[in-house]
DNA sequence: CATAATGATACCATTTTAGTGTCATTATGT
DNA sequence: ACATAATGACACTAAAATGGTATCATTATG
């Protein structure tokens, strides 16, 4: 089971590299090459956090990606949401229909805590922070 | 994204229902019926919970499952790393290798300490304290 | 107008999850 | 003995999610 996919990894390894560069326009190959990424994977994630606001694009010759969002306001949560949907553990449902004993259940109020905990743990981790580090966008 | 697939599902709910039948040999089929679940499918769960220990089974006619353990001692963790393998969060890693800046890494450790957490809090939802809460095996 | 970029979107491949089906084995009761 | 009712083992199929590719359209630059 995974909490995070590959579609959002390479989400926020990307937005790490653009981060980091600082107003330069980024495009698609270049950091394709430089993060290892297979290139046309790359680009529809990143026309994806363009048409959520995250990046701004420019096309045309010369054109490409910058931020269009401080990166301390972009959470791994907003990510994972962007690329795996609404962040829920479990449906806890009864074969289609909705659980009749859902308001009651120890189990479900246990997960739904779970979830809680996990979102807002989620929630802080930013691309700023993990730039912070100065790590990610080393090749190998 | 699931945390709890709908095997791990249906063998907390299994579980919980021949917990509280208390000694009596509880049959797939019935089984099946009463929570509204597919009959090979359960029957593969709880084959499966026999081989790992957690049920006792006995063949022939009046066989059936009984709980091999107290109920107590069933956590949910346990059965999430039976029917779905190891409990990991993420890899984190770098197209098939492994991430070189995972020792220093920001955002690997803050998936950690969430990994950790939640396995910590699936490891204190046990059968019993499911049961306790005399819900779980209604039908409908 | 060639070129180098993104936009949109359809398509394909792989993996995981869900579920079924079948035949063998075993215990029970008549 | 035999019908019956149960599990054991396991192969198979179906559906959904994920990962990845391909193509054609559009647009800006020089
Ligand atoms: S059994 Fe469905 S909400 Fe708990
Ligand atoms: S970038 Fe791979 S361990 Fe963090």
């Amino acid at each position: 089971m995974k909490l995070i996919t590959k579609q959002t990894d390479y989400a926020i390894r990307a937005l790490g590299c653009i981060a980091k560069s600082k107003d330069a326009i980024i495009t698609v190959c270049g950091l394709a090459e430089s993060l290892d990424m297979p290139q046309s994977f790359l680009r529809k994630i990143l026309q994806r956090l363009n048409t959520k606001g995250i990046l701004k694009s420019s096309k045309g010759k010369g054109g490409g990606f910058v931020l269009n969002i401080n990166p301390a306001k972009i959470s791994v949560l907003q990510l994972v949401e962007i690329f795996q949907g609404e962040f829920k553990l479990s449906e806890h449902v009864f074969k289609g229909k909705i659980c009749p004993v859902i308001k009651t259940c120890y189990f479900k109020n246990r997960l739904d805590k779970i979830e809680k905990d996990v979102k807002k743990q989620l929630q802080l981790i930013t691309i700023k922070k993990i730039t912070k580090q100065d790590d990610l966008q080393r090749k190998k």
